[in-house]
DNA sequence: TTAAAATAGTAGTAATACTATCAAATAAAT
DNA sequence: ATTTATTTGATAGTATTACTACTATTTTAA
């Protein structure tokens, strides 16, 4: 069985729907390859244009401006997550294991296993870990929040608040704990990759690191 | 007793020391006011010309882009802060109240007490909560960590993770969690305002929200 | 089959992120 | 006190970015 997954990005983020059209669909492939090659700052509309070989006018058509794309490609992203979340603890019955299930999610590549996608993966992990946060600490984040375009991130966050509860009841910072096991993936990678002198990296070794740091943290919090 | 305080701030980052002149000084007052007032993406040097009465040729004397100067910023900050920590820590015998003296510090808005401080120091707090982690998020950070620009985050840094390692010797990650108390206290203190979904303080209430929760948090893993 | 709509392309504008030049003011050195 | 060096101010200019307006073409729907 070979099968495709879409997941339906919220309306606001896009002023025409992407996914219902070619040149829509190379906007978003090539959009993950140029941010993740320029890095968020230096990519704009106009490289994007030339390189699927059409005209900035183009682009703006489907999305209001750079940060609605990026919010787009995240949003396409934590649907995705939940869905891995949601799809790796099937027939899990040991919550503990549950847990260490959405770790390695959270700290690994994003897996080939799961259907066939038509973004690069390796390079999507990468702006996750990178540019994510520059899409909600921007000066504008009470406004574009009345459009909804982080509920995504807040139902991944949910989805993992939900098991640590059902691993201990009684905590009490699930959806704390949920946000920062999200953030530190993202920046314990970044920091052990390019400021590793802020991780202890260099006593454990690149294994796995990330993984093995959060997994003693949650474990050693919530009991 | 009256005392300014001033922290050496690594030559790399400016172009000309903006302690050793009046104008220097107005520019980096007035950038933590218009970056503050504006986000850090809408701060531009000809605002800020404008702002000081002087022309944007002037500040790029000073600095090389406004990254640099938000990078002087930030330095200036981690420098205040290691400072702040080990003024605080004086006198502390017991470790556990040295951590939540830590806490307390990097959660709460910076303190009047000590030193007279020539910027706003409230603008300055939001700055670090919403903005710092765009100085090392960028495609140069390998380049850029060469010049040492980091080297004041790392102290600090180091300063908390030697005091975590002080009260549990055997916990194998102090720097790991030594940034992961320095991001998370940005991040949750900025989610508990505008996204308060990702947190727990709709539960808790906003009073030291944060602080609680990286207290319960620390203190349960490190024992 | 004709009108409406969606799509693509061309060509602009205003702002940003700088750089260069040169004169005037100020400070430092002799 | 006078020369010299440094700093600042004023002006202008360039390349790029972020975005808009307009026109032509194609597709869809009445």
């Amino acid at each position: 069985m070979e099968f495709q997954i879409n997941f339906q990005v919220n309306q606001k983020v896009y002023l025409r729907n992407p996914e219902q059209s070619l040149i829509g669909k190379q906007i978003v492939k090539s959009a993950i390859d140029l941010i993740y090659e320029l890095g968020f700052e230096h990519f704009t509309f106009r490289k994007l244009a030339i390189e699927i070989n059409t005209t900035e006018a183009t682009v703006y058509r489907y999305f209001e401006n750079k940060h609605r794309l990026l919010l787009y490609i995240l949003n396409w992203y934590w649907s995705y997550m939940e869905f891995l979340v949601i799809f790796g603890l099937q027939n899990i019955p040991d919550t503990k294991l549950k847990l260490e299930t959405i770790i390695n999610l959270l700290t690994q590549e994003l897996p080939e296993s799961y259907g066939s996608i038509d973004y690069n993966k390796r390079y999507l992990n990468q702006i996750v870990i990178a540019e994510s946060s520059k899409v909600y600490l921007v000066k504008e984040v009470k406004e574009i929040n009345k459009d909804e375009v982080f509920k995504a991130y807040k139902d991944l966050c949910s989805k993992i608040a939900a098991v640590i509860l059902e691993y201990n009841p009684a905590y009490e910072y699930p959806r704390s704990m949920s946000s920062t096991l999200i953030e530190t993936a993202h920046y314990q990678q970044f920091f052990s990759t390019y400021l590793p002198k802020l991780t202890d990296v260099g006593t454990h070794g690149p294994k796995d690191f990330t993984a093995k740091y959060l997994s003693d943290l949650l474990f050693r919090t919530i009991g």
